[in-house]
DNA sequence: GTCAATTCACATGAAAGAGACCACGGTCTAGTG
DNA sequence: CTAGACCGTGGTCTCTTTCATGTGAATTGACGA
């Protein structure tokens, strides 16, 4: 038997037999439903009266929920929408991600994806876009019904299929004989409604909800009630919880984010066999999903883009303070010579200099300094490991 | 010592060019009845 | 005869370059006390 058969033997093992500090670690995905919501009290009311009419067949009206990632947007609207379809057989809610590839692209897979749910079959491709209107229509009109139209994240919807679908679903209602469509956005994008149809814009956001983000103290509830059925009893040490809120608070008030911290910070407690889980762990959950936020960012990037990184970091690290974008245009021109890149101008680089920064992979600021011109100053952010994270990315790419 | 003018090293904007990408209509081709 | 492959065309979008203008404080140099 080789060597390493008998060692997976072994972590299986291990793994079966120690005890896991999680009971149910799913209650900390974010697509996890929690019997019922805190601190959304107000919204979820408001959303509920709102789709109430629904109920005795009314048309209700079309509804905007705006908000940053994080604020409870998808969950209270799902809520509202398990207990609406619980409520009456005849509402029917239909619900969209938009982010997901498969439907958001076209205004044909979107159409395709809902004659679906309305329970027939559509080939995924082949049929002309109209064709899949009728069908869609038949589907939705064969029987007095209200169908709610959910669209979540529908800025992406739009940005790729453009608002034309929209225009054509609100004015849908008015061929409808026996059934009633609404229509729900859910957007953390408060700007994009500004370049859209503007008869789109005021039929659908009959009704604009808007979310806050939540506080430190809310969070803590939230992780709290989440945690009590993730974890096994006294799991948990003294201010985790705290430190989880407090970290994700800074961040926008980020339901998400906090979540991922308990979950990431579960996770590596267990790896390294720990029993319980203290804030040292939260503290290297933040370091993980941060390196990976940048990793992601960094390997997405263009060749471009990623050599001028590449030029930020060789300057660090050969010792220059106050690194200014024309040093890095030097640099970055080496590295294009050395890599066979048609170098871009200065210009350029000052924007992706720029963009670099917004990104968070770099600090860069503007300074002016005198006599000796304005420019950039630019610094990496100094963790070590994500450092030499990126280091080996731009590596593997040959640009370093 | 004071103050306005000068200067540096890019930042920032606007406009135009290059090239990738895509929808669309026309043509060709192979398979079917 | 028709569905699907293939191809050319025009339009759109994104990235990039070119040209032009803007920026803010250190420096400079004239001027007056």
């Amino acid at each position: 038997m080789p060597a390493t058969q008998l060692n997976l033997n072994q972590i299986f093992k291990q793994y079966i037999e120690r005890k896991s500090i999680f009971r149910n670690k799913e209650s900390l995905t974010d697509h996890y439903m929690p019997d019922h919501i805190l601190h959304r009290e107000r919204e979820i009311k408001q959303i509920a009266e709102t789709l109430a009419p629904s109920l005795r067949g009314e048309k209700t009206s079309n509804m905007f929920l705006f908000g940053t990632v994080g604020t409870g947007k998808s969950v209270s609207m799902k809520y509202v929408a398990s207990e609406l379809e619980k409520a009456s057989e005849n509402v029917r809610i239909l619900y969209v991600n938009c982010k997901m590839k498969k439907v958001s692209d076209t205004e044909y897979r979107l159409l395709a994806e809902l004659t679906r749910k309305l329970g027939l079959f559509v080939p995924p491709t082949g049929l002309p876009t109209d064709h899949i209107y009728n069908m869609f229509f038949n589907a939705l009109d064969s029987r007095k019904q209200s169908v709610i139209l959910v669209l979540d994240e529908i800025d992406v919807l739009i940005e790729k299929a453009g608002d034309e679908i929209l225009y054509n679903l609100t004015r849908i209602n008015q061929e409808l004989k026996n059934a009633k469509l609404s229509i729900i956005g859910i957007s953390n994008n408060t700007t994009f409604m500004n370049d859209i149809d503007p008869r789109v814009k005021s039929s659908l956001s009959e009704e604009e909800i808007i979310f806050s983000p939540y506080n430190a103290n809310q969070l803590k509830d939230i992780l709290g009630e989440r945690a009590l059925d993730a974890f096994n009893e006294n799991v948990l040490e003294e201010g985790v919880l705290s430190k989880c809120s407090a970290l994700a608070a800074q961040e926008h008030g980020d339901a998400r984010r906090a979540l991922d911290l308990l979950r990431i910070a579960g996770e590596i407690a267990e790896r390294s066999g720990a029993l319980k889980i203290g804030t040292e762990y939260i503290d290297m959950a933040e370091e993980r999903l941060d390196m990976d936020r940048v990793e992601e960012i960094v390997k997405s990037q263009p060749r471009q883009s990623q050599s001028v990184l590449s030029a930020i970091i060789k300057l660090t690290e050969d010792g220059h303070q106050n690194i200014q974008t024309g040093d890095v245009f030097v640099y970055y021109e080496k590295i294009c010579r050395q890599c066979a890149i048609r170098p871009l101008t200065q210009r350029r680089i000052s924007d992706l200099v720029a963009e670099l920064d917004m990104l968070g992979v770099i600090n860069a600021r503007v300074i002016s300094r005198g006599r000796y011109g304005r420019t950039r100053e630019i610094t990496i952010p100094s963790n070590k490991a994500i450092t030499g994270r990126i280091k080996k990315i731009l590596q593997e790419r040959s640009l370093f």
